[in-house]
DNA sequence: TCCTACTTTTACGTTGACGTCAAAGACCGT
DNA sequence: ACGGTCTTTGACGTCAACGTAAAAGTAGGA
């Protein structure tokens, strides 16, 4: 009855913990903390109390690696962004299932396009910074090379 | 005669490590543990072993923040920019000094455009990878305003 | 000179993000 | 049915990057 039921039995789309794990390059350790921050949850869970995943798992850990690695994130953090994107989920398909009052509706949605946008912001600015970073560390590039030419120019006219 | 004594006793230019402290915000504790690591000395040492700090150490700070939260980098990895960055000054007060054996200068001198080309590579991946989320981002920001607009027009046929 | 605020070293505590056992039960290919 | 492999829930360990407290000495203004 309740969302548990939704995989047949001998599903071969099913993961077990330590196939995720293989397939994403994580522990079960972390695949368990991970969980237990609310980040990621198993799709459904055998009578022994076994996690079952699906495909859909190993894509989210790699959006959760992302916002992880790639923009410095705490998993807290990284919470954030995924339960804004997970009500976002939500939203559309109660907008297509015509489910919860459109007014809830227009306010979540409201806050979700801020809650976007306020992210957007903070990406553009850190593009920007390092991007000017990249920019000093080119000149300093082209300075340095600079500096190699003038340095074999002057052993090639004492060489000789 | 040591470069403890470049600085004059009363000096006003020289910072103790509160003002240094209130200067970038951070603690006396962070400053003392950078140090520890080889981030960042103070420039001078009284007698009673306070340390003493130029104005050229808020600069300092400010790019290791720079290193640290802007891109990411362990405390380790700053470090070994920051060398990088020391070593070049070096070679280039070396350079107009004409002090060290000139293959020696040209070796480090390649040595550090090949870390800093390393660098560069890996700040460039860096702003791709972001850049695409951005775009990611920016396109679910479209779609949830197409949603509302929808969600809008939908309320104002079914209100008249 | 005195007093308060600052600084020193030493050392233990904390937080986030896991790693690493241990004991017990569950899976599954043969 | 069996045995090696996997998974479960604790619980303790670890590492980076500091926080915090203690005890003692120092700075510098009234």
């Amino acid at each position: 009855m309740s969302a548990e039921n939704l995989i047949a039995p001998g599903d071969t789309s099913t993961l077990r913990i330590g196939e995720v794990a293989k397939a994403t390059g994580l522990t079960t350790r972390t695949l368990r903390y991970w969980e237990q921050l609310g980040l990621l949850s198993p799709d459904s869970h055998r009578e022994s109390g076994e996690r079952l995943y699906t495909s859909g798992a190993i894509e989210r850990v790699g959006r959760i690696r992302e916002l992880q690695d790639l923009l410095g994130f705490s998993l807290a953090e990284v919470k954030v962004v995924l339960d804004a994107e997970d009500d976002l989920d939500r939203v559309r398909s109660d907008y297509r299932a015509n489910k919860t009052d459109p007014r809830r509706r227009r306010a979540l949605l409201v806050d979700l396009i801020a809650a976007n946008d306020t992210l957007l912001e903070r990406l553009d600015d850190t593009v920007g910074r390092i991007q000017a970073f990249r920019d000093e560390r080119a000149a300093t590039g082209k300075r340095m090379r600079k500096t190699l030419r003038e340095l074999d120019a002057e052993h090639s006219a004492t060489s000789r």
